[in-house]
Order: C-alpha cells, then sequence, then structure tokens
DNA sequence: TAGATTGTTAATCGATTAACAATC
DNA sequence: TAGATTGTTAATCGATTAACAATC
C-alpha cells in the first residue's frame, strides 16, 4: 500500500459516493463538463471543498474549462474500486440480508453475490437472487475454498461478534455490519457500521425540540 | 426551541447513541458507577472528550467518583428525546421496510407504530408486527387525521421525493429516509439519511489497497 | 485529609472556506 | 487575447486532546 492512501482525509472519502452518485446522476442527463461551481449549487458542498476534494487524487480539472462529467465518474470509480469486482457473502438472509441482496444486484460490475448464510433450517436451500441459502455451519468451510472480499453481516447482535471472528479467520477484508454493537477485529479486516437504530435515535434528538 | 441546542456539535449528537449503547451494557453487568477514563477504555473515545462531550449538557458527573451509570443513562435518553413516545410509521413495506418495523419494536416506550403503507396490491391489507399495511393512497389522509411524529421512507428512489413532499405537507416532523437520494424538503423538516449503498462503496475503498 | 476524578480552559489538530496566481 | 475556472496556498473555523485547578 502506497503511503499516498493514507493521506485521504476521512471526510473527504465519505463524501466520494455522493460525488459518483452526482455525476452519475448528471451523465445521464447528458450533461457533458461541469465546475466546480455548479457541482456545488447541484451538491450543496462549497466550491471550494470540492476542488479541495478532487485534488486529493489528481487534477482532474481543466482551467477556464471545468471537469469532464463522464472520465470525473470514471476516476471515482476507480478511486473507490468500483471498476474491479468484489464478491461479497451475506451473513444472516433475514429482511435486512435481503434487502442487502438487492442493493447489491444493483451493481453490475462492482460486486458478485457468491454466497448467503443462515442457521434458520426453513430457510437453508432455498433461494435468494438466484443464490441458495447454505447453512451457518458451512461458512467456515466454504471460506477456506472461496476467496471471500466482503461480507455483509445481518444476524443478530449475540451471535455478530462469533460469526465476525469466522470472517477474519476465513480472510475476509471488509465487513458491512448490521449489527449495533462494535465487532472487535484483528488489524487489517476493515468495518463499516450501519447501525441502523442509531440513525433513528439522532433523528429523534433532532425533532426533539429542548 | 432554547438557544442551548442549537449549539449542540454534530459531531457530539452523533455519539450519543453510542455512549446509550455502552451505558445500557454496563447497567445490564450491574456497573453502579464510571469513571470518564474506564468508559474510554470501553468505548474508545478519550476520556477528556468524554467528558467534553457530556458537559454539553451539564455536569452529571462528580469529582472523584466518576458517572453513576444508571442516572447517566436516563439523562442520555432524555436528551435524545428516547423517554417520550414518537409516533412512526413506514412507507414502503419490502424487506428494508419490515426489517425497519423489526426495529421499532425492540423500543418499548419511545416509538410506537402508527401505520405501515405500501403501493403493492399483494401488501395491502396484510399485517406486519400487528399493523395492517394501508394502502399508499391513503397517506395524505391519514397524515391529517393521525399526528406522525417519524416516517420511516422505505420506497424506491423513483417515488422517493414525491412521497417526502407528502410526508412534509402532512405535517411529519422527521424522515429517516433509506433511499439513495437527496430529498429536498422545507425548513424544519429533519432528515436523517440512511444510505446503505453509500456504506457499502465507502468499505470498498477501505479494502481497495491504493 | 489524601486520592481520585471531574469540569473547564488552553493548545493542537484537522477540516472547511477564502483568496488568488496559474493557465486553459 | 480575454474570460473562466482550476489548483493551491493561506486564513478560518470547529473538533479533539492536553493540562490542571476545583472539589468530592
Amino acid at each position: 500500500m502506497r503511503d499516498d492512501s493514507k493521506k485521504i482525509p476521512v471526510a473527504v472519502k465519505r463524501r466520494l459516493p455522493r460525488y459518483l452518485r452526482a455525476l452519475g446522476d448528471l451523465k445521464k442527463k447528458g450533461v457533458e463538463k461541469i465546475s466546480s461551481g455548479s457541482l456545488s449549487d447541484y451538491l450543496g458542498y462549497t466550491a471550494s471543498q470540492i476542488r479541495q476534494d478532487l485534488n486529493h487524487f489528481g487534477g482532474f480539472g481543466q482551467q477556464g474549462y471545468g471537469y469532464n462529467v463522464e472520465a470525473l465518474c470514471k476516476e471515482i470509480e476507480a478511486i473507490l474500486g468500483l471498476d474491479r469486482t468484489h464478491s461479497i457473502i451475506i451473513v444472516g438472509v433475514g429482511h435486512l440480508g435481503q434487502a442487502m441482496a438487492n442493493y447489491v444486484e444493483g451493481y453490475e460490475k462492482s460486486y458478485e453475490l457468491v454466497g448467503l448464510f443462515d442457521i434458520k433450517p426453513a430457510l437453508i436451500g432455498t433461494e435468494v437472487g438466484g443464490i441458495k441459502i447454505r447453512s451457518g455451519d458451512e461458512l467456515e468451510g466454504f471460506l477456506k475454498e472461496n476467496s471471500v472480499d466482503i461480507a455483509a453481516l445481518c444476524v443478530n447482535v449475540e451471535s455478530a461478534q462469533t460469526v465476525a471472528d469466522k470472517l477474519a479467520e476465513g480472510g475476509v477484508k471488509g465487513i458491512l455490519n448490521f449489527a449495533v454493537t462494535d465487532l472487535d477485529l484483528p488489524e487489517g479486516v476493515k468495518v463499516e457500521n450501519v447501525h441502523i437504530s442509531e440513525f433513528l435515535e439522532i433523528l429523534t434528538f433532532d425533532i426533539s425540540d429542548r
């Protein structure tokens, strides 16, 4: 890993998906070029911030012209790693797991759903999105035989850490954690928490006039 | 609204659910008091930050002793607004909507699920969590007759803004938005975005060594 | 009282915004 | 060339950490 990547500020990283989405929309609308000023109107970030953000990755723009929408879109896709295909499994195929499967299917090139796991006997053997649901017992074996980049952890809080340990042991690089608990994982395994109930609590804070 | 509330930094607000969860865990374990130092070990925030954060709301601690777990837990619950009951509806009862219904049912006192809406004929009239799914057409009328605090927006991107307009018009105070789009809403209506696919993209960035 | 730990002020760090020279 | 707009440096703002006096 180059020293470069270490220097991308967290705040910038978290804005990348939003840039990508905006540029995708603009591309669909047939917009060919855009200035940081117009993109600012579109996104609500300041023009200054947009230029600052993009320059962490290189000079994608052209003075007096702006940014080429299609080229910038491709660049950001590459920066996020969406130009490559990542194998992904979903552990826990309840409503959340199935919703997650739908999201993944929305990305043609970037993700390949390679496995679904659950412990509920009624689910095992049934299919979701053309993929058979395997028993949770098979997880460790599966990870030994298949290279899995990402796991979406959609199990309950009680089993989250145990499953996460197996995922880390099995060589998974990143975990999208929907269980509302903080996972303890070895250095090198990345976690992105999606603690839905916490978003609800924050919203509740916002609407509660104090 | 007191001027006070305006001054809570966003960063502090977003940490509150995590504090609440930690304190709930400690309470369950029978821990009666905790110092900012021990809480720091537990949470991974610095002791300094914890004291700084909590002092935005008042001096909950006691020098030489620390913080009373149960009392602090109650305080943070009140700060978030979880000590009151908020009425909530879910619009779009696909997998995500149903997962959301489960989350809401986890909170006894804080939320009351008062309505579910979908446009899919097969779903209308069926029940989820003891609540009948109504037709989307009934939404506006329902909002006129019932006071709804929060709406979880679990519809597709295409209809999200249209539904959001109706929610705002109907007096909803906050929207938990799962549609991956940025809603345009009148001043005063709060939105908390849960753009799941963006979390996946950020995780992908993290595991992609550049 | 002595030890522990808070509340709070000051110092540092990082992120955002402003300004402007470089340049297409 | 003249106008537009970037890339980049400097200034500001906000958030985190360090330090320590107040006090239980």
